[in-house]
RNA sequence: CGCGGAGUGGAGCAGUGGUAGCUCGUUGGGCUCAUAACCCAAAGGUCGUCAGUUCGAGUCUGGCCUCCGCAACCA
């Protein structure tokens, strides 16, 4: 597959500098694409591993405003500390820049001109909310107003937390502008939009009959996409931090984030190779494939493919591997929340210990499915697993050799048949490990390594040389001899996975380095060649280390409840004439049931005192409808009515929130007659 | 609601029509060179659920349940 291309580009997703590097990245994104890089160097074969910051979009604005300092800040901090994790944790990127850099807002200007120059995008004006008083159009994250479906506060323009439905910002009930408190204005403005759908028919082509082999999830998702329709898509937005749109009436306007990041790909080559940059983004003979999370498959698969060729002048990718996401500790892991393993905290904790996280994260990838990091299958694996099967064989081939042979390869002797077996056997290690790699199996490839190690201990114990020290020095040498070829072979089999380790057992065997052709060679020892004192390749991680990092991980959970549980700042005061409006009264649960079809909502008939009255409530995931017939609920009875799937909602229910989120009814503390009021 | 992915022994994962497999853990045995590591053996699964196609289904089809993602910050 790889032999019609002279050679290969490899992209890894940007991260999002609004944050440092956790394990779920590394073990979907980085360390996948580290291990292809390093096995295509090793191979011989021409590579490029770009990588780099994404600097741009809304988010990064708002973390900036609520620290008081400036996105430039931000992004600053946060790329400074991800590249150098990277760099200490053995990415071998060879390029790592940023999206804020000068290089990247002249190529993705230019990219962005070429393609309006050819009448690739259609400009449309729309109405989108102004404020007046801070100057700018405000980005659906900086509106917020009362949710349309559950009435709840504090919704922002793109989504209410409170119940999780997506929205738009002209769905907001009172909207507000989140930047100066004062109420927005529509007003018109005007934004590029790619076309999909006028590319819609050869990405049907490209990706659904001639990709057929990429992975499932890739696939689908964008056989969905494509099976949906697609519409076309805006690549501006109205906002001051970016790369301004570079053409006429572009004046306040930045390219939309999705539209820049991946162009920083190529920006990132070009400044690293500013004469040849071409040939590897331009040449047909070149393969280009990105490492992605599954959030970003249609990006890498759709829209930016469909950037390149309306551009006109690009190779598109030959495979996008994407990987589903990893869970820590049975919680999604989450930047927010502070709920990660983070990469820079690991170097300070682990020093020296890259390869352990580096093996437990591809041993558990979750290539297939959505998997889970804990931090006792990080200690089982290390100790189960990397110590007593790959370090300890090692050391036995190692202590056993300077024991009986002063440290030098002994000589090898008549071969018997088990000896033949073993041999072959390592052989086809070398197979099975690129038939793997090769389809970015990288999982079952460490797993194919590893059993290299599995047949060297075996091999000892059927062969028992210390048996045989007493009676034939001559069998044991030629026992030895196979072991420590096997030992080689084990640097470089896990060289792709294990770099720090396999650099430290090739300094033990004193064998400077390998090539990845050499590996299934039997002969890489040559008979006399003298070996260092042996080291061990791996500790032991004890309970204690564990414990502590379990620990760290139950305290973020408490400081976490600790922030919920601190209470909301008070609201601005109000006129005593505003709560009267507001007519608040008890009524009595005379029905109630799920709304069909709908997660969240349970229809009430509820005794008013006036004849009854129906409201849809967004509870259902706290309570069962059945418990709740003939309780007490206090509810607002003048909100305007409102339809919820369909069916008229006469008021709203109220419920108290807690640090959790849960919602928990409002009731009366005795039984008063439906229709009182409260006051 | 929609669309995509996933649900396999205690844990983590393979397995796209024909005797259900791997790693770890567990139990028993062996060995003692080795970081109490290694090797052998055994126990342990109605393959989410219900129905269907088939001589035969974890594997194909349809319904349902649960988890994750996309749409909407985030790999």
């Amino acid at each position: 597959m790889t032999n019609k291309f002279k050679r290969t580009t490899i992209t890894s997703a940007l991260p999002y500098a609004n944050g440092p590097v956790h394990i779920g990245h590394l073990a979907g994104v980085y360390i996948p694409a580290d291990i292809y890089a390093r096995y295509l160097r090793l191979k011989g074969e021409e590579v490029l591993f770009v990588g780099g910051s994404d600097e741009h979009g809304v988010p990064i604005t708002i973390k900036a405003k609520n620290e008081g300092v400036t996105p430039q800040d931000i992004v600053d901090r946060y790329h400074g500390i991800i590249k150098k994790s990277f760099e200490d944790f053995g990415i071998t990127f060879d390029v790592y820049s940023r999206t804020t850099s000068k290089m990247h807002h002249e190529v993705a200007s230019d990219i962005f001109k070429t393609i309006n120059d050819k009448g690739g995008f259609l400009e449309q004006t729309s109405e989108q909310y102004y404020d007046s008083e801070a100057n700018q159009f405000l980005a659906d994250r900086y509106i917020t107003g009362i949710c349309p479906h559950c009435k709840s506060e504090g919704a922002y323009g793109d989504q209410c937390e409170a119940c999780g439905t997506s929205l738009s910002p002209l769905d907001l009930i009172n909207p507000k502008s989140a930047i100066s408190g004062s109420i927005p204005n529509l007003k018109e403005t005007k934004h590029w939009y790619l076309p999909l759908d006028k590319h819609e028919s050869w990405l049907r082509k490209w990706i659904l009959e001639e990709h057929k082999e990429w992975k499932p999830n890739v696939y689908g998702q964008c056989k969905s996409w494509l099976d949906m329709g697609l519409q076309p898509r805006a690549v501006s937005r109205d906002l001051n931090w970016g790369i301004p749109v570079p053409v006429e009436g572009g004046e306040g306007k930045v390219l939309y984030v999705w539209f820049d990041a991946p162009i920083g790909y190529i920006s990132n080559t070009k400044e690293l190779l500013p004469d040849t940059w071409e040939t590897w983004w331009k040449d047909k003979d070149t393969r280009l494939l990105h490492f992605i999370g599954k959030d970003n498959i249609v990006f890498h698969c759709i829209v930016f493919p469909a950037m390149l060729k309306a551009e006109g002048s690009f190779i598109l990718p030959d495979n996008v591997p994407g990987n589903e996401f990893l869970n820590l500790e049975g919680d999604k892991i989450s930047t927010s929340r502070n709920w990660a393993v983070w990469l820079h905290e690991y170097l300070e904790d682990f020093p020296g210990k890259e390869d352990i996280l580096r093996y437990v994260l591809t041993a558990n990838a979750p290539e297939t499915k959505d998997n889970d990091f804990t931090w006792k299958d990080f200690q089982a694996r290390n100790n189960n697993e990397l110590v007593a099967v790959y370090g300890n064989f090692v050391n036995r081939a190692l202590v056993l050799t300077h024991k009986y042979f002063e440290g030098k390869i002994p000589v090898r002797g008549e071969l018997n048949d088990y000896d033949k077996q073993t041999l072959q056997e390592f052989a086809d290690v070398k197979q099975q490990v690129e038939k793997m790699l090769d389809v970015f199996r990288f999982r079952d490839a460490q797993k194919e390594a590893m059993n290299l190690a599995r047949i060297g201990n075996k091999y000892l114990a059927d062969t028992e040389p210390w048996k045989l020290a007493k009676t034939d020095m001559t069998r044991v040498a030629t026992i030895m001899n196979i072991s420590l070829q096997i030992t080689a072979n084990l640097s470089i089999a896990f060289e792709p996975f294990l770099p720090f380790s396999s650099k430290k057992l090739r300094e033990i065997i004193n064998r400077p380095a390998f090539d990845w052709a050499e590996l299934g060679n039997i002969d890489l020892l040559a008979e006399g060649h003298q070996i260092n004192t042996p080291e061990l390749l791996f500790e032991k991680i004890e309970d204690e280390v564990i414990q502590a990092q379990v620990q760290k991980l139950l305290d973020t959970k408490q400081n976490n409840e600790m922030e919920n549980a601190q209470a909301n700042p008070i609201r601005e005061n109000i006129a005593f004439e505003d709560f009267t409006k507001l007519d608040i009264r008890v009524g009595t649960v005379l029905e109630c049931e799920k709304m069909p079809k709908a997660d969240k909502l349970l229809v009430f008939k509820i005794d008013d005192g006036l004849g009854g009255r129906t409201i849809v409530s967004g509870i259902a995931k706290y309570y069962k409808p059945e418990d709740l017939v003939g309780k007490q609920v206090t509810f607002i009875a003048n909100l305007a009515p409102r339809k919820l799937r369909g069916v008229e909602s006469e008021g709203m229910i109220l419920s108290a929130e807690d640090a959790d989120g849960k919602l928990v009814l409002l009731d009366v503390s005795a039984e008063v007659k439906p229709g009182s009021e409260v006051k």
